[in-house]
DNA sequence: CTAGCCACTTGATGTGGATCAACAATCCGC
DNA sequence: GCGGATTGTTGATCCACATCAAGTGGCTAG
């Protein structure tokens, strides 16, 4: 793990979203870490042994086939926590999508964060296990309706939605390529759903279609 | 929640997997609910507050779309644990998928359990993302060599491998049709890498070809 | 043993999304 | 602002798996 480690730079933390429960003492408080667009933060088979909040930017989470097939399990937002793990190795990839700032908490040796990491273990679990519906049982235009519902409510519901990832990272992340990614945009914009504002930036025009959509 | 609750019951618990931490006192040892093949254990929507251990037979964790395709999320086989959710609401449905025995474990209001359950949510969450990236990049095949290796391991290793669950079942949990899974199966009797014992059971001919098959 | 049912298998055909192939738009360095 | 690289869109074709449709075999009741 390489970073351009900022040392105790103050930087607007826009928490919207259950942050990390601040039993971190203050004297573990760590600095922030910089991460440059598609710069690794901890790669597969690394040893695990800290928890990262994301400050500003973007995460992805990710594994790889040996035939560099990827799947994008998560990505992670700001206010997000990612790295936990069930033993003391990474079994995923993360990386900054873009230019992206995290906090690092080191977890001590003895101390048992049990307590602290446990609801985020399981909001992950809830997570992981929607996901498994959408990518088992739901058709490309079904896909990618969930997956702008969901970042649109961890913006703060708000009309417009930002896409911190490429039509690649969302085509990984829903088990489809970028064509057919490209085609449903295009869609849902023909049926006046959203509309695209940018290439990483949509407006919801009918929140409800979308969501009905998702299911 | 209807079990046919056999109290006190003592059944051979033969925990092949990592067994609920025994930090239930035995003040808080639980009488075996007998579930019959096919009854739900929970509902989505339910209020959880409780923890489950398979001490024989099968379970099966689903959610459903509004057109009733369903999406099997987790198989749970003898000595595993399951039922442990983000809130206080079940979010998806359990069900006993042959003659089961379970052992309930209520979560005192008060009681910290997080200790005991962070493992298991996080051995969960792992699982999860793996199945994540079977559903999302992997074809007919590897996802059902991936699943029998999977459910192999999960008995011990041995070549022969049983199959608690109909064909349907293993469709909606890799997202695919019982026909499919069929003729995968077919498909693999051929290449001489597993072999038909009955339906309900197969023998894993050529282990190191099926383990590369699902990668 | 026999009938009937249900789960599974096998075959024929259809189709949603992948793949292959241009082309267009955006970004970036100079 | 210009030129090239990168990312995204659109079109044509293909193919893996779904769907539709018969069978087949194994269990259960009588």
């Amino acid at each position: 793990m390489h970073a351009y480690t900022a040392s105790r730079i103050s930087l607007s933390p826009h928490s919207a979203q259950p942050s990390l429960p601040a039993a971190f003492g203050s004297e573990t408080q760590q600095p922030i870490s910089f991460f440059p667009a598609g710069s690794e933060i901890y790669a597969q088979g690394e040893r695990a042994g800290a928890l990262y909040q994301v400050e500003f930017g973007a995460v992805r989470i990710y594994r790889l086939l040996a035939d560099g097939r990827r799947q994008i399990s998560a990505f992670h937002l700001a206010g997000e926590t990612f790295g936990f793990e069930a033993d003391a190795t990474h079994h995923f990839f993360a990386e900054a999508i873009n230019a992206t700032g995290v906090r690092t908490f080191r977890l001590a040796a003895g101390a048992d964060m049990s307590h602290q990491l446990l609801p985020l273990a399981l909001k992950g679990l809830t997570r992981a296990q929607e996901h498994l519906l959408v990518l088992g049982r739901q058709n490309a235009i079904e896909r990618v309706a969930a997956f702008l519902v969901d970042l649109g409510e961890r913006q703060g519901g708000l009309r417009q939605v930002e896409l911190p990832m490429s039509r690649m990272d969302i085509g990984d992340y829903l088990g489809l390529t970028i064509e057919t990614v490209s085609r449903v945009f295009t869609r849902l914009k023909d049926k006046g759903v959203i509309r695209l504002l940018n290439l990483r930036s949509i407006e919801i025009v009918k929140q409800d279609v979308l969501q009905a959509m998702g299911e």
